[in-house]
RNA sequence: GUUCCCGUCGUCUAAUGGUGAGGACGGCGGCCUUUCAAGCCGCCAAUGCUCGGUUCAAUUCCGGCCGGGAACGCCA
């Protein structure tokens, strides 16, 4: 049988870093195997769904590059095929009528809890216990599976190895509300039934629904999935991720300046590793990936490491790439850049030097936007030798060679060192302690542009 | 509280029943240099426990302890 695997994230917010990594490992599995990758809508919770998460949660996939084969698929499309589903548990005795009102569970509950007990249901509509009672008349019952009271379930993690619970830990879940919308354990087993899925690859945190839903899938009397849990991504303080950490939304990452491929790269070797291979393309993590190396325990995020990645990818990227980003970023700004240097040798020459997008455009702003503003004082000598290299840079020929050497002449006439003269030209010229080496920078300021800046500063001493 | 999961440098991780416990980020230092980066080189830094057991040998396997996390909803 063929891997299905699939990512079934519920509408209720942005693509976070965590799903992210949860859909990228059970994207890479169905790839690595030739498989399918299924996408699945989870938005029972009428409360909380929204369109514009689905949008989100969908256009961060895509940006990610995280192509799915089938779906998304949505659960509220498919409320027919729960009630069914959960008609054929009553017919079996695996699932009862309950009409416990909410109110009277939180009672339940409160005193159970005040009792020091672990608040659960306690059954009491079991078919076993219900003889002689009658329903209440307008009380639209929910649907309760009906768990095993004895025994334990298992089963083997293909990340954490065996785990079992002892049933008795578990109560009679609601299956289907009371409006016919399933909750979410039951609507996952019908869906990863339906959709035959092979490989439940999913966050850590469903480990206490495995269990439950085991015992839904063996009511039905089907074959297991595989269920591999892969273990939390923790804010870089080691606490649950959350918007106090900054960025947590993925298209947050591509609005500050990450490349896609850096942030699928750096979330695939949080939790997973091949070796020592820190950086590696798309296709090889595919190749490589397996749930055998993916870590049991939590990852704290580190945005040191991503930042450094994102740098590596950069350095590594086409110019007319990072071109056509920067551009957009600037534009955003308003930056223009029509009548500067073309941005494409710009980004040649600033790229080693940003980590990410949004710094290689505040490194390119020096070429477009210039305010004037120098506050340095010039050493009488210093001053003069700028005059001269002025009147130098207004006739040689107008390339980087040929720059350095006026610049070399004038140091030596001059009797100055380099630095001496190199340090107020450039901050002169771009307002900044740090550039690249000046020439290249006067290179591609333009003759023109250099010596208006010049004239401004020299001429106001 | 109950159940479940987890525990190697600060962080991400590799490896192993016998190792000099490896790599990467970071930090520190050096080289390069026209400043800042980048690059290169070097250094720092870990098996939670003065616990028990198995073993010739345990960081590795078992147990205990400690610590962290998750779940316990008509949320997903």
């Amino acid at each position: 049988m063929s891997v299905r695997t699939r990512f079934a994230p519920s509408p209720t917010g942005y693509l976070h870093i965590g799903g992210a990594r949860t859909a990228l490992f059970s994207w890479a599995y169905a790839r690595r195997h030739g498989g399918k990758f299924i996408l699945r809508v989870e938005d029972t919770d009428l409360e909380r769904s929204t369109a514009d998460s689905v949008d989100a949660i969908l256009e961060g996939m895509k940006w990610l590059g995280l192509d799915w084969d089938e779906g998304p698929f949505f659960q509220m499309q498919r409320l027919a095929r729960y009630r069914e589903v959960a008609g054929q548990l009553i017919a079996s005795g695996h699932a009862y009528y309950d009409y416990l009102s909410r109110e009277e569970l939180e009672a339940l509950r409160k005193d159970q809890l005040a009792r020091g007990e672990k608040p659960r249901y306690d059954g009491r509509w079991r078919p076993e216990r219900v003889k002689g009672k009658t329903p209440p008349k307008d009380r639209p019952p929910v649907i309760r599976f009906r768990t095993p009271e004895e025994g334990e379930v298992g089963w083997h993690d293909l990340v954490k190895g065996p785990i079992a619970f002892p049933n008795g830990e578990l109560d009679d879940l609601v299956l289907l509300r009371a409006d016919g919308v399933p909750t979410y354990n039951f609507g996952v087993v019908v869906d990863d039934l339906d959709m035959d899925i092979t490989h439940v690859i999913r966050g850590d945190d469903h480990v206490n629904n495995t269990p439950r839903q085991i015992h839904i899938f063996s009511a039905l009397k089907r074959k297991l999935p595989y269920f591999a849990h892969v273990p939390m991504i923790l804010g870089a303080d080691g606490e649950r991720l959350s918007k106090r950490h900054g960025a947590v939304s993925v298209m947050q990452y591509r609005d500050e300046g990450y490349l896609p491929e850096a942030l699928v790269n750096y979330l695939a070797r949080l939790g997973w590793s091949h070796g020592d291979e820190e950086m590696f393309s798309k296709e090889s993590f595919v190749s490589w990936f397996d749930l055998e190396h993916v870590s049991r325990s939590p990852a704290q995020f580190n945005p040191e490491k991503l930042a450094w990645l994102n740098q590596q990818y950069l350095k590594a990227a086409p110019d007319a790439r990072l071109a056509s980003l920067v551009a957009a970023e600037l534009k955003s700004r308003d930056v223009p850049v029509q009548n500067g240097p073309p941005l494409e040798r710009v980004i040649a020459l600033l790229k080693e030097r940003a980590s990410t997008i949004a710094q290689l455009a505040d490194e390119a702003t020096l070429f477009y936007r210039w305010t004037g503003e120098a506050t340095i004082e010039l050493e009488e000598n210093v001053s003069k030798a700028l005059r001269i290299l002025k009147a130098r840079l207004a006739t040689v020929p107008w390339n980087r060679a040929a720059i350095n050497d006026a610049i070399k002449e004038v140091i030596k006439s001059s009797g100055l060192k380099l630095p001496q003269l190199a340090m107020p030209l450039r901050l002169l010229l771009t307002g900044r302690p740090q550039t690249p080496s000046i020439d290249a920078v006067l290179e591609l300021l333009g003759r023109e542009t250099v010596l208006l800046r010049l004239a401004h500063h020299l001429e106001t001493d």
